[in-house]
DNA sequence: GGGGCATCCGGAAACGGTTCCACATTCGCT
DNA sequence: AGCGAATGTGGAACCGTTTCCGGATGCCCC
């Protein structure tokens, strides 16, 4: 309703004395600003960011491009997107991009080609090149938060080190048949993150002088509690060559396969020790140990570099990009030594 | 980086007509409009939202507010939503309001209060009468979907029948000592809903003559995994006097009540019987017996009453605003007759 | 054959801000 | 005293669309 000329004629001022006093932009006298922001007060202007956006080019909106809301990991990488954005003035745009199918192309042809987002956040999501260079043409910044794609920004936990740290917490507890629950490469799951832990569960197995395949099996399953679940029945179904210790790929695939495992009888840790991997929420309820990543964090980390980013000021050229990021061991009851 | 006017130059025809052309409104010849359209095509033509939007006052785009992200049942709604605005063409900027601290004025007065949004999709949020207020004076639709506050359109389960429901189906099998594990009113959870399963279960066994308090027990737990867990270890600590039936005011507590009482060596559903209200994507694997709702369902729900509000050619009074939103009592393995 | 209507198109005025430029004033400094 | 820089302000252009208005057709039908 009221726009800038309203305040300006109430003030007593230009247009343009009133657009540089309320932005902070440009010479103003400490009396002049004070009488615009009472007059923008007093008939309750707020400025619309559309036309602001048209002649600045920036618009103060974020879009987030993810795979999954409802896995854990992701809620809580959103949560800390959104918290981080919002206190910095940003809106967040959501793009829930599940299957590589047709919408995909769609939300970056269409929805993201529009002049809507400053930037965009990928989390988890294997970007091709033809859709980085989408986004590349547009001069729009783009941060990765894990997946693959040649991105500018790339944060990403070393998740060959994070399953090498976990298998390794089973082998010095003295296990020597040890099973590994991998995630399925399934649809939007990016390839990279599980073929990195499985390749830090063989590299450690190999490393403990374990023949792969006989004494150290993958399954393949579902990252989720029933896919853990499922897998792990089908892993430990077999009495006589069961392994005494087994690595989820996540903490609720971990989840599952505990439940599995009283479901069989099999008591956690003395006959199976199992690990995951997130620090998820539920962990301590199950007593899980795992290597703990911080999705929270991780996400307002990916703000950080974004508005840094937009922030063309400092060019740093991207400081920290070469650390992964943190992780922890946190051992709970759930792993033993074999009987 | 290509306007409108290039589109017009290059295809020959003034920039009204290149609008028309592309936008579909207006007369524009057949063949007009195939020389236009080949020309954006050639060019790359995006239109650009911020300057649509600042004449027609119209963003294609609708805040959603949402307390969590990261509990099963919103997450799931969120998707819904999501997807369906996407079909719609409509953008989604997500606001995330955790507690009523400081931060969610401010998602009202600065966020909201921008021409940003066309309409709000609240979620499972009570809202004061100032916010919906503050929505109302800028002509905002909003629909709510669970939750309380006088929205103009509200969408909802009807709670106490829900509660009601999965009661009577404990008391046909014959329980008589039942016990709820209601939702903490707490934050940002609506404490309507929670309010209304509770009276439903309290309906249900004062219609059965069971005495509220001895033989009806009700104790409040966080709404999650850990706090199903932890407040079904209180209430069956007590062998003595431990109720054979156990009603769950979500099904992730009831997940957390079964493995309560898998510890305490009760049998489900020998010695408990556990039912819970959600249909949660992991009901199956655990066997829960559940109401279900369908979060997907009513987030997209949601979106077409909001599109709907915000097509005023169709003039419709809200069709079916009284009909609350369909469950469905699901018989698993969790429940059986007392022993 | 001519009034009315539907169709087609272009000029120009919005929409609501920001910013460039020009101009005035004050201030610091030699 | 004089001059450049810093400060303060207003006019006007501009961002990229949509839409109003008005003119120019062509067509139907009386």
């Amino acid at each position: 309703m009221a726009a800038i000329g309203d305040v300006a004629r109430l003030a007593g001022v230009s247009k343009a004395t009133a657009s540089r006093a309320l932005s902070g932009r440009g010479y103003v006298a400490d009396d002049t600003r004070r009488r615009v922001e009472a007059a923008a007060a007093e008939i309750g202007y707020i400025a619309s960011p559309d036309a602001a956006s048209l002649v600045t080019g920036r618009t103060k909106n974020v879009g987030v491009i993810i795979p999954f809301v409802n896995r854990w990991f992701f809620g809580e990488v959103l949560e800390g997107i959104e918290r981080a954005l919002l206190g910095a003035g940003y809106d967040l745009t959501l793009y829930n991009l599940s299957e590589p199918g047709p919408g995909r192309a769609r939300v970056f042809d269409f929805f993201l080609a529009r002049k809507r987002v400053d930037a965009v956040i990928a989390v988890g999501v294997d970007l091709d090149e033809h859709e980085v260079a989408s986004l590349d043409r547009r001069e729009k910044p783009l941060v990765c938060l894990g997946g693959s794609g040649g991105a500018a920004a790339r944060l990403s936990v070393d998740d060959r080190a994070v399953g090498q740290l976990a298998t390794e917490h089973l082998l010095h507890l003295g296990h020597t048949r040890i099973a590994h629950l991998a995630g399925a490469g399934a649809a939007a799951m990016p390839a990279s993150v599980q073929g990195q832990r499985r390749r830090g569960f063989l590299d450690a197995v190999a490393a403990a002088g374990i023949p792969a395949g006989e004494h150290a099996h993958i399954l393949e399953a579902e990252m989720s509690m029933p896919g853990g679940h499922t897998g792990a029945l089908q892993l430990l179904g077999h009495p006589g060559r069961r392994p005494t210790a087994l690595f989820a790929a996540s903490d609720e695939m971990a989840f599952g396969t505990i439940r599995a495992a009283e479901r069989l009888g099999i008591d956690v840790p003395a006959d199976l020790s199992v690990i995951g991997v997130d620090g998820h929420e539920y962990a301590e309820m199950f007593e899980l140990t795992t290597v703990e990543q911080y999705p929270g964090e991780q996400g307002r980390l990916a703000v950080d570099v974004v508005l840094r980013l937009l922030d063309e000021a400092t060019a740093d050229p991207l400081p920290d990009s070469g650390a992964p990021l943190p992780t922890r061991l946190v051992v709970r009851s759930t792993t033993s030594a074999p009987r």
